[in-house]
DNA sequence: TTGGGG
């Protein structure tokens, strides 16, 4: 018997698939994308993976993994690593062939860049035998992986400026989240977007997203919550090999390369090239005291490394609190006292405006209907000629300079009880 | 069984 097995043992190339429908077969190949793990409808753990090899790499076919258990399931360190399943039975679904791997198939995981001499698997699923020919064809795809690029499908990857909500498929660098040197390890320039996980993943199965290094998500959610741009990684979402030499990803690189080393890369892109120094007076809606002085990104405001400091943003502000001309004329205390939501690609803070800051902003007290004016401005809040809002009118706040100060209101942790508010700034020029 | 370029 188990001589039988040895000479029906087959590797199958990708290509040939379609013509051992409903066979049992072995497969050596390239985990293009995979997914994370989840529970099945039935009683199993499901992982979904996409394959590829030197004879299918186009779009490649897909394997469904399921297990009893869900720390069974494949855990791939990283895309581009190589599989070995045992035992998968091949079908079609709406013309397209499959592979399954049912709790009787057993699979082995191998770094795909690795040593030639290197055929320990990081993790394995029930015993697999691994032959001469499992170990040439290891070698031949860990070869063909470094020597051939694969050809990328050009649409759908849209730079973070262009996306949309729904879903889609996202070409960007990973970064970490929030505590304070994390946050610091942020680039500051470009668009920045937040990824959050829908379901409950386990550490080990984000071995692949690294800090610093170019990503592929496919299929991930992108929607906007209070006015800011998500990404969610949810049960569809897959992860993509890619690498440095991507055409997609040296593309992205160059431009970012090219953005940090303009004068102006550290503006808003939808203020370049029409700098907001270089707006004519009458579309200009604040001025700034110290004008021609370095601009910041709002995350260069939060990865500063003092807690004081002095900044020149071009920002929106896209929400006040409160807004309405009578509130702030008339305020307790008889001084002005408001919080500003300013937001920019790479961020969003708050920021009052308080007391003398105020008097600056709106020039003194110019009474209720010019406060409201300049608010209307400020927030792009549309007026009729007569002055009434137009209600239904979506609200478009304009990019505007603005001048920060970082400050602390507790000594006992200054980075805690870091502040931010609005100063030398006034806003010109009633239209 | 389950899921499958959602």
């Amino acid at each position: 018997m188990s001589r039988r097995r040895r000479i029906d043992y087959k590797l199958l190339l990708l290509r040939d698939a379609h013509s051992c429908i409903r066979h049992k077969v072995n497969i050596i190949a390239i985990v293009l994308e995979f997914g994370p793990p989840k529970k099945s409808n039935g009683t199993d753990f499901c992982c979904i993976l996409r394959l590829i090899d030197e004879t299918h790499y186009k779009s490649g076919i897909t394997v469904n993994v399921f297990t009893a258990n869900a720390d069974s399931l494949p855990c791939i360190s990283a895309a581009g690593d190589i599989i070995h399943l045992c035992g998968v039975t091949l079908n079609t679904h709406l013309g397209e062939v499959n592979v399954v791997f049912y709790k009787n198939s057993s699979f082995a995981l191998y770094k795909g860049k690795s040593d030639d001499g290197d055929f320990v698997p990081y993790q394995a699923y029930s015993k697999i035998f691994l032959r001469d020919e499992d170990k040439l064809r290891i070698v031949s795809l860990r070869k063909w992986l470094v020597d051939f690029h694969i050809p990328e499908d050009s649409s759908g990857f849209p730079m973070l400026k262009e996306i949309k909500e729904g879903h889609s498929n996202l070409a960007c660098k990973l970064e970490p989240t929030m505590p304070r040197d994390l946050v610091c390890s942020f680039p500051t320039v470009g668009s920045i977007l937040r990824i959050f996980f829908e379901l409950p993943t386990r550490k080990d199965h984000l071995h692949a997203l690294q800090v610093g290094t170019w990503v592929k998500f496919v299929n991930i959610r992108l929607s906007v919550c209070t006015g800011l741009w998500y990404g969610v990684f949810n049960s569809y979402t897959k992860l993509r090999y890619t690498t440095n030499e991507d055409r997609h990803i040296i593309e992205r690189q160059r431009l970012y390369e090219e953005r940090i080393s303009l004068q102006s890369g550290r503006m808003p892109f939808g203020t370049i090239p029409q700098s907001i120094d270089s707006l004519s007076e009458s579309l200009r809606i604040t001025k700034v005291h110290a004008d021609h002085v370095q601009h910041f990104t709002l995350m260069d405001v939060l990865t500063h490394s003092e807690v004081t400091a002095r900044f020149n943003c071009v920002v929106r502000v896209v929400a006040a609190m409160p807004y309405q001309a009578e509130k702030l004329c008339f305020p307790a205390g008889g001084v002005y006292r408001m919080k500003l939501t300013l937001e920019d690609p790479t961020a969003r803070i708050h920021a009052a405006v308080v007391g003398a800051d105020g008097e600056t902003l709106f020039d003194g007290y110019p009474g209720i209907e010019n406060v409201r004016r300049k608010m209307n401005r400020l927030l792009g809040v549309t007026e009729r000629g007569d002055g009434i809002v137009l209600k239904d009118y979506p609200r478009n706040p304009p990019w505007v300079s603005v001048c920060i100060i970082s400050f602390y209101s507790d000594k006992t942790n200054l980075w805690r009880y870091r502040k931010f508010r609005v100063c030398d700034t006034k806003i010109v020029g009633d239209p």
